[in-house]
DNA sequence: CCTACCGATCGGTAGG
DNA sequence: CCTACCGATCGGTAGG
């Protein structure tokens, strides 16, 4: 019997799937804009309609649904800010303001209704020692890991002075960052947006500076607009 | 016979007063740890070995009671990290440096124990309107207005290139202090502290550039040194 | 400042 | 996925 209906069993499978991200979906609004801790479970249910046992079922405990929502909103950054980068810019330089500008934007753009979900998160569990502590830890040394990476191929490839301090300039790109998400929702203006754009740009000049002509950098084996062009063409 | 005993009411006065002051204390340790809504009436009350009652008795809202730990921890801030720079370092870049210098020991020697409490009750309120929310703004537009302040001042004196942006500037220091304490809190090492000091350091002496030496803006009129070895020599 | 209490909500469980 | 329930805690009030 059970062997003969295959089908079925999918079906419920995958609509308990579709149910946990209708929740996830919810859960990465909640912590964004009011975070991990005002993520109730009966909040949720209400929300979405379901019955408090019925979400709980999902997740089997309070903690285990701010890990998945970390997750899950680690997949959106990675696909919004990450990604693209990788994808579409040059490694080092290119890519590097590519991340920055990428950021700026999945902030400006609201991707998550209140902000960037790691920036808050960090904050109310810097002092709360545990599991979802330690997640939000790995995320963040994860994203800070891959800026210094990029620092690193740019300066090899002779696009950043050899004497540039990966880590410092990464721990300072990234100040800049947190500091336009902080100024942009506390005081709800594009200012801090903009001065993070241009204390970037300035930043890396800098990093940049007497080293190469800023126009070499966007083309440091002169095929990229081509390839664009061929691109746009089909 | 009210009249009678006026030191009677005093006395009671004062340590209504006290308590109020043990109250709040404690309030600023929590603020900074786990947020100003982990402030919770009846968590303080047995901390603090009193009734809840006794303890709302104080404030008469849980509102105010967070918004009253605010003020207190704004009083605590301005005599740590601003009055010192105000009472002991020459107005303009030596005041700015001392700005500076102070808030990263702030953090450093964990004025609050989990950091500054101004930075996560922004993060934590940003997304919810209400008086709390406006409190957090207008203490923090205060302290950046005070950096903007301190820099325009450094410019007319001549300590920084003229065509230096205020704004622009004390958004990019504040930004590498918040980073350095958002590092620090959450992966408890010091560096994110020394790289923000270089930071910081890097970025004023490129405001400074190519304007006067560096040695030139310790003692713009030639006085401090003399002033300091006296002030030793008692 | 206290005791005693209110309705609401919390995370979680039993049993289906 | 549900109903029904648990003890604990929330902000706040009555009355003293």
């Amino acid at each position: 019997m059970q062997v003969r209906r295959p089908e079925k069993r999918d079906l419920r499978v995958v609509h308990g799937e579709e149910t946990r991200k209708r929740i996830l979906g919810s859960a990465m609004d909640v912590a964004s804009t009011e975070g991990l801790e005002a993520l109730t479970i009966g909040r949720l249910a209400t929300e979405l309609g379901m019955s408090k046992a019925g979400l709980f079922s999902h997740f089997g405990s309070k903690e285990a649904l701010q890990i998945a929502t970390l997750d899950a909103a680690r997949e959106v950054f990675l696909a919004s800010v990450v990604a693209p980068a990788f994808q579409s810019a040059e490694p080092g330089l290119p890519r590097l303001r590519a991340l920055a500008d990428n950021w700026l934007r999945y902030i400006e753009d609201k991707v998550f209704r209140g902000g960037c979900v790691f920036s808050s998160a960090a904050v109310e569990f810097d002092s709360r020692p545990g599991p979802v502590r330690d997640r939000v830890a790995a995320i963040v040394r994860e994203w800070v890991g891959a800026l210094e990476h990029v620092i690193g191929e740019a300066r090899e490839l002779g696009q950043l002075a050899p004497d540039v301090d990966p880590g410092q300039l990464a721990f300072e790109l990234n100040a800049l960052m947190l500091g336009a998400n902080w100024g942009f929702q506390l005081l709800e203006c594009a200012t801090p947006l903009e001065r993070a754009r241009r204390g970037i740009d300035e930043r890396l000049s800098r990093a940049a500076a007497g080293h190469r002509a800023p126009d070499a950098l966007e083309t440091p084996h002169g095929g990229e607009d081509a390839r664009r062009h061929r691109k746009r063409a089909r």
